[in-house]
DNA sequence: CAAATATAGTTGACTAGGAAACTATATTGG
DNA sequence: CCAATATAGTTTCCTAGTCAACTATATTTG
């Protein structure tokens, strides 16, 4: 792939993954924003989703976000009323991040909204290439060890 | 995909394509780092290599930015000695950028980067898969019509 | 040819995240 | 059991984008 002379931007296959992956988040942040929610807020919300009261600290690892990132994410949650803070009983420092009744609805129709996109991008594939891909991505996910969501 | 119940993050290829970009580009970004560039810095470099002084529109719609982003990051790459911002002669209005003598010189040691990283992250597939992969992801783009460089 | 409009680029207000300093509470060990 | 340290979360400052308003120059048109 390098080849002798200066390399392209398309000469990487890095680049076309991450055209294609931008533009695929960018249609779904446009699908989200008529639900009043960004990418990150989904993300968040299918974590609390069907969870135990969970530590923001908890959220950070598993989103590969930092804490103070967690902190602003939920305080614009909590704004929209989709999701409650509590003061743990046990350790005065800990919280918990839970789902309102709101979140609660509304998770499952962002997940709709997740699907379409999905299948709206990826429906120019056949079953088989599909699975493929899917194959090739968690391979490169395993091998690399890429654990958290990747929000950056 | 979808699934009757509400589906998880994971089970949307466009989750497994938005974690696996992103750590790519992660670990270019510090790799460029050791230059002292960013990723969009890079971008806008291998734009202006072996071209014609270019004005930042021209560059804004290549790379799928608005144009105060590219001012913004000529200002940047100025400031670093590595782009250089004329006025153009005909139209008062207009700019050309172009790389400096420093900027021509560093240009190809990031190209080296990014292959380097590039091996690194796809070294895990064979040629045949790798291969693969190109075509589907060049399908996507051209299916969707995905034309600028993404750098959201 | 002057006025209206379009275009090139810049600027300012805003957003969302990271890094590191900071506050408050827990835990550990001398 | 109290001092040192560790941990949970928040806050501040910084970066790098967008969007929309703005400045200056070109172009179009009445």
């Amino acid at each position: 792939m390098p080849g002798s002379s200066v390399s392209q931007l398309t000469a990487h296959l890095g680049f076309w993954l991450r055209m294609v992956s931008n533009h695929v988040s960018y249609s779904f942040a446009g699908k989200l924003a008529g639900k009043g929610v960004t990418v990150a807020e989904w993300c968040l919300l299918r974590a609390l989703y069907n969870k135990e009261p969970t530590p923001p600290s908890r959220l950070a690892e598993e989103m590969g976000m930092t804490r103070g990132a967690i902190t602003k994410l939920a305080d614009r949650l909590i704004a929209k009323s989709l999701v409650e803070r509590r003061a743990s009983a046990e350790d005065g420092r800990a919280q918990t991040l839970a789902l309102t009744r709101q979140g609660v609805s509304l998770t499952p129709k962002l997940a709709d909204l997740a699907d379409r996109n999905d299948a709206e991008f990826f429906g120019c594939l056949t079953p088989t290439e599909r699975t493929t891909l899917e194959r090739l991505l968690k391979r490169m996910a395993e091998r690399n060890r890429m654990t958290a969501i990747p929000l950056k």
